[in-house]
DNA sequence: GGCCCGATACTCT
DNA sequence: GAGTATCGGGCCC
């Protein structure tokens, strides 16, 4: 049987957070149509503290919602086209959240390879969601999806439980395009990743 | 397979 | 006005 998140999975230490979502399942509902894909890769941003997470610049506009509960989605735009999406973690007051970086599609893969267009043609899907930017594309979130509750009855996105990934199929390394940022901050392990997502079952 | 580069608009200084 | 938690196409192996 599968069970939904609860708040109490995600106000809980970023890091724990972001190696337990591994294998779980997010789910999209769209009306009638359910899109998921088992998490595959995350990386973790941790307070004020953290200069390579956007509460370094403090509590603004943007990042308020990284303040707020835990278990909401913190969606923004970067690059000038693309979207990014988050789950807060922490205790709230405390900005953290858990940069989802990868899925592998297991529920409406019709309609994620029709929204990533041509970048999806003869690629497998796991191919076709393998970064932050091109599963929020495939899923179809964008800022209306900013500050979701995920934890709530009815939510339009949610984590099932799944079979967990076990410590010998999990890579942990420095987290990915933090070029400008300072040390230690830019090499901290704070990315974790499937070793072979292709494997998972569906 | 790899590297380089441009696209594009939002956030904070 | 500068910087950006990226992507895909073009090019060269």
């Amino acid at each position: 049987m599968t069970t939904i998140l609860q708040r109490s999975f995600f106000a809980r230490s970023t890091l724990q957070v972001a190696r337990d979502l591994l294998g779980m399942r997010l789910v999209r509902l769209e009306g009638e149509q359910r899109l998921a894909g088992l998490i595959v890769e995350t990386e973790a941003y941790v307070g004020e503290e953290d200069l390579g997470c956007h509460a370094r610049a403090g509590l603004t506009p943007r990042t308020q919602v990284m303040y707020g509960a835990a278990g909401h989605a913190y969606v923004y735009f970067t690059y000038g086209m693309h979207w990014m999406f988050n789950f807060v973690s922490e205790a709230e007051g405390f900005p953290a959240a858990v940069l989802l970086r990868a899925v592998l599609p297991t529920d409406g893969l019709d309609v994620m390879r029709r929204r990533r267009g041509r970048a999806a043609d003869s690629l497998p899907p796991a191919r076709w969601t393998d970064g932050p930017a091109k599963l929020c594309q495939a899923l179809g979130i964008d800022r209306r999806c900013n500050d979701l509750d995920l934890c709530a009855p009815g939510a339009e996105i949610f984590v099932e439980s799944a079979a967990p990934i076990l410590d010998a199929s999990v890579t942990i390394g420095p987290r990915v395009g933090l070029y400008t940022v300072p040390e230690p901050w830019k090499s901290l392990p704070w990315r974790f990743r499937v070793d072979n997502p292709s494997l998972l079952e569906a």
